[in-house]
DNA sequence: ATCTAATTGTGACATTTGTCGCCGCTTACG
DNA sequence: CGTAAGCGGCGACAAATGTCACAATTAGAT
């Protein structure tokens, strides 16, 4: 499974899709397996090949919220700045399901930008959608109730895989919601009252 | 008060701010002056000179809450992207004290990301600090209660301006939260008996 | 098969936030 | 002036969410 077959990224000049397979290293990502974490400095800008990744935000105490997934041909915002400004990760990365990436060394943005017009198409594209994936998650914890919050990411979930199972627990999605296991529970049954799902040991089905 | 004394911009090259000063269209907006909306269609990169920008999110039903502040020398991201991609915005920009800009056209974005590497390193910049603000705001929502966010709005609002009023309605505030102005009303006279601040017809001081 | 730990279910209660109705005060404006 | 509109204060209650205690169920290990 090469590079060029890639959504976002299929415009990619043939030179450099050469170039970002003989400097990149390729990496297997278990599910669940931390890829970034808060404070963590990043030397190398992942690119997503396959499989799909979960940025959350962490605050001090250790709170945590899910902000949106990376898939297919995806980048990181954050590893974008983060290596060019030399700064640490305000982030954490974690594989959502076995996941292969490609690490592209930090040092090759700048000179990419002035030689490949695809690269420089890819970088503003993909702040362009990390800025709308924000809003996104802006929307949701502003203006919707936890309810609403629940099944809009159990629908994400869901379409992540194209499947209508998601393997979690309660717990999990409280950890994403940043909201209580009883409370995750609570409307879960709701949800199952109202037809939309029904609830299985460690995964839920969409109906 | 020339644009190179500013902070954020003040790396352009003397050529590069020749042209921003030619090219650009200066505008003078009143506190409460709307400079976007959502939906609407963004011809030219507006930089800040002075005062300041309240960004704003909206949804479907008009509820809004507040991101950020767009200060001397900032940008909107939004428009960066929004003039690239030909998109709508998806925010509303409000001056929030009579603020100078200066509208730069979007064509020269491109151009100037080649000619100048002050201004590519302005645009990134501006990507970063965006991204940091929207953190910032997902953080308000999603980890502290309303008498913390609207502590830290105050706050924000005094540093502005630095002054120890705002100069605001309980009602202004209340959208900014996203709440009423009943629940602002409450907290606010939670924090005078804390002695954070003391409140006045229009008017709060922080202490 | 049995035990153990993880997962889920549930009721009770506290806290936070949202909402309604109504009041009195101040300011702007005719 | 006098009046209307805007602003802020207050009490009562409803709804949403957070928290605690504990029970019931199930998967997985030995």
């Amino acid at each position: 499974m090469t590079i060029e077959q890639r959504s976002a990224v299929h415009n990619f000049e043939p030179a450099l899709v050469e170039e970002i397979q003989k400097l990149g290293s390729e990496r297997q990502l278990d599910a669940g397996e931390e890829l970034m974490r808060p404070g963590m400095y990043i030397r190398s800008i992942p690119i997503v090949l396959s499989g799909s990744i979960k940025i959350m935000r962490q605050d001090e105490k250790g709170n945590e919220t899910f902000l949106y997934f990376l898939t297919e041909g995806d980048t990181c915002a954050m590893s974008l700045t983060c290596c060019t400004a030399h700064r640490p990760s305000s982030v954490r990365a974690i594989a959502e399901e076995p996941t292969k990436i490609i690490m592209v060394p930090a040092e090759m943005m700048d000179l990419w930008l002035q030689k490949y017009p695809s690269w420089k198409n890819f970088v503003f594209q993909s702040y362009q959608h990390r800025f709308d994936d924000l809003m996104d998650a802006v929307d949701s914890l502003a203006f919707q109730k936890m309810d609403q919050r629940l099944w809009r990411l159990l629908k994400k979930k869901a379409a992540l895989q194209e499947k209508r199972y998601v393997y979690n627990t309660h717990q999990e999605l409280a950890d994403e919601l940043s909201t209580s296991r009883e409370v995750v529970t609570r409307l879960l049954k709701k949800l199952e009252s109202m037809g939309k799902i029904k609830t299985h040991r460690n995964r839920i089905e969409l109906l």
